[in-house]
DNA sequence: TAGATTGTTAATCGATTAACAATC
DNA sequence: TAGATTGTTAATCGATTAACAATC
């Protein structure tokens, strides 16, 4: 355990396996070469992987299920409660404020804001006082481009220390705030790519 | 040029120099220097993701910013249109059907499906006759995760070779078929982990 | 010519995979 | 005990970065 090198592409997995066992009705143990198998992956990547969380792994056994997710909830840190803001309740906007899935993380969407107040949205007049007074740590943008860097400049005046960036512009931001960019038609187009490319593959053989 | 070993993340980059250049007023030239800098990455990385896909960049001037987008709008295939389909117009696929952005790289979602017939969708009946006569290449599922599957097996009916799913599942897929899995909630928790480990270092310092 | 930038080879860094001893 | 699985060290693979000659 003294030179635990993690990498980063742990945290990529670690969910995956979290979510396969929360969804597995069995409640028998799991083992490494079982999640291996079941996700298509290494099995030395996965007892590795599962060795970064835990540490109740028995030869011959494997894990205890139930063992093995309180580890991985314990070590992505779902059990702690996380609150995020949302600015822009266009489509996107809504379809992410009304998605239940954020739960099972430990994260909540507490408050939407956009230019018009309704019955599910605050104006921005009120978004640094709420954000500060509700500690707030997570902001999401789903405004336009053209808001995007405003709304993200409002953010960075309140304890936000994550950024959810779904407008297609590279947001400047203070050195403490992470940025987490996602746009939709360059993943789409990188996905589209990978396509060509293997029936490309398969025509050269 | 002979081992140009490309890496799977340029994939990932050449989209963002491409919009970068999109949105860029001027019209001067631009170097790799100049996209590093602007782009937050390194100078060497974006000189060799330059030299893959285009071979018209001058020492001391750089490359024509047209004719740089050209090729990088050529390697990534944005040039060649793509139709998908979408089943499921709940909030999300809503959001995604609606959506503008996927026009600039060649993407067109030509039609929604779902249960019920509207305006917008088509039922589930004309699916795989649809996807056929209309030559579709990929298929978005933004369905529940319990029919997730099922959208799946009838997608793999088709020509379709790629999906992107965002049900929290995972699909099985005949080998000829590339799958891209989205998911929301566990894309914000990694965000979120990060966020709470730069937060301990700090404080740690 | 001088200087900035390209294109490429070599070196480093990071992540995955292989190998194997420890052990339940 | 035998066998499956863990945990870890060493080897490989892949991607980034450093170094530098070529050149406009």
């Amino acid at each position: 355990m003294l030179q635990n090198t993690r990498t980063e592409a742990v945290l990529e997995r670690l969910p995956i396996y979290y979510e396969y066992l929360r969804k597995l009705p069995s409640e028998e143990n799991v083992s490494a070469p079982i999640l291996a198998k079941a996700l298509n992956l290494g099995e030395v990547q996965v007892r590795k992987d599962l060795a970064l969380v835990s540490h109740k792994g028995k030869p011959k056994t494997g894990y205890e299920k139930s063992e093995l997710m309180a580890d991985i909830k314990n070590y992505m840190g779902y059990d702690q409660k996380t609150k995020a803001v949302l600015v822009g309740l266009g489509k996107l906007g809504s379809a992410l404020y009304d998605y239940e899935g954020f739960q099972e993380f430990g994260i909540e969407i507490v408050q939407a804001f956009d230019r018009e107040q309704t019955r599910l949205t605050k104006t921005m007049d009120s978004f640094t006082s709420y954000c500060i007074t509700e500690h707030i740590e997570v902001g999401i943008i789903t405004v336009d481009e053209v808001h995007a860097q405003e709304v993200c400049d409002l953010m960075a005046t309140t304890g936000i220390r994550a950024i959810w960036n779904f407008a297609p512009v590279r947001l400047n931001v203070p050195d403490y705030i992470i940025v987490q960019n996602v746009n939709m038609a360059t993943s789409l187009s990188i996905l589209i790519k990978h396509m060509r490319d293997q029936i490309e593959n398969q025509v050269n053989l």
